[in-house]
DNA sequence: CACTATAGCAAACAACTGTTTGTTTTTGGA
DNA sequence: TCCAAAAACAAACAGTTGTTTGCTATAGTG
């Protein structure tokens, strides 16, 4: 699918020898980012095309490489910016008050918010796959843990029976969390109905 | 991604007149399933060129065209197999006997089993989103949701309490087992063990 | 007002894509 | 042995891909 994959030195915004470099009020990178954010979360990393994303932002190919020094740099900063949003829902939901697993069940909702709907960055995260653009792979692989790490203190601070296994607890989670996205459909039961009922599963006993 | 998309009629095996047509006895249209699973599987579809598949079925790209009408059409195949060969292992678990918590554990780990380590048919199953080829996008879907009533007889069986929203453990549950693709390292914990430990999970009282 | 860095345009590039077409080889049944 | 059907070859097609290059406009600072 790439056409051709050569390692790109970084042109982007060189500092000049004596004075940082200053970006522009009318600064269009952002536009950029959501563009991208937008087509990578619908049709996927592979099936967007660098002509789709400037057609959206309303520039030509050529200058998304003024600021990307290729498509998968592009991609790390849609990455990294869906990091920081996740987080940034998930985290006041685990620093708010009530019993560990009332946080828990806030936090999921939060996750399950910033990565179903409208929130395309989100969604880039847990769809892309980090091996869909190899040159890079290793770095979304971190921001992902880096994520993951957060939501991981949510069931740390659970209490639980004296052996359980609370990494499989927290890969069994966000794995059926994550995969809401395949089955999910905007309009039936929102994100919080979705965390209660997951979270009440683990919680009461299944056992009769 | 697709150069040009027409839709085209199914060349393939013409049958004559008034005779069947007899497959050759060298028969290497398993070859190309093959090779298709094995590259769907581990780079996806869209990054799988017919190159790719033709060059390790040892024929030229052309040739394809004579066992499928299109690349689409050949994920279909793939797609049936894998699904034929994951309930291929999950039914036989759910006949066996014991209670039906343990048939379930049963069901998840054959279902991991068709779906990890060396089974690349079953592989393409869950890593290839239907949308990724519109044209069979409907009957991707349908072959998939075929399996998962498959799936769905285990958690019906189920002796829960009352009100328990089955629906949600289903998707729970399958969510879970189907993200282990993004994080599953052969050689660690095998299929077995891991059913294990996520039926527990469910299964025991998680509430001190 | 001059000047520099920022941002973007315009046009091309080589590589790669799925697919088609006409022809050739090979097989198995009559 | 003959021959139709099956299978594959060989070579091209038109379109798309990520990216590069040289040039131009514009904004903001001194």
């Amino acid at each position: 699918m790439p056409a051709t994959a050569r390692a790109a030195a970084k042109p982007a915004p060189r500092a000049s020898a004596r004075l940082a470099a200053v970006p522009r009020s009318d600064n269009r990178l952002p536009l950029i980012l959501d563009a991208a954010a937008r087509f990578f979360s619908e049709k996927g990393f592979g099936y967007t095309s660098m002509r789709d994303i400037a057609g959206m932002a309303g520039m030509l190919p050529g200058s998304l490489y003024y600021h990307f020094a290729s498509k998968e740099e592009l991609l790390v900063a849609v990455y990294a910016e869906g990091v920081r949003r996740i987080k940034a829902v998930v985290e006041p939901a685990l620093a708010k008050g009530g019993d560990p697993w009332t946080r828990l069940e806030s936090a999921c909702a939060a996750h399950l918010e910033g990565l179903l709907e409208d929130s395309t960055y989100g969604q880039v995260v847990i769809r892309v796959r980090p091996d869909d653009a190899p040159e890079v792979a290793a770095r979304l692989v971190a921001l992902r843990d880096e994520y993951e790490a957060t939501f991981g203190q949510a069931i740390a601070a659970l209490p639980l029976p004296p052996r359980t296994d609370r990494r499989a607890l927290k890969l069994m989670l966000l794995g059926a969390l994550n995969w809401s996205q395949t089955w999910y459909r905007s309009g039936k039961d929102s994100p919080q109905v979705l965390a209660r009922r997951f979270v009440r599963l683990l919680r009461d006993p299944l056992d009769a």
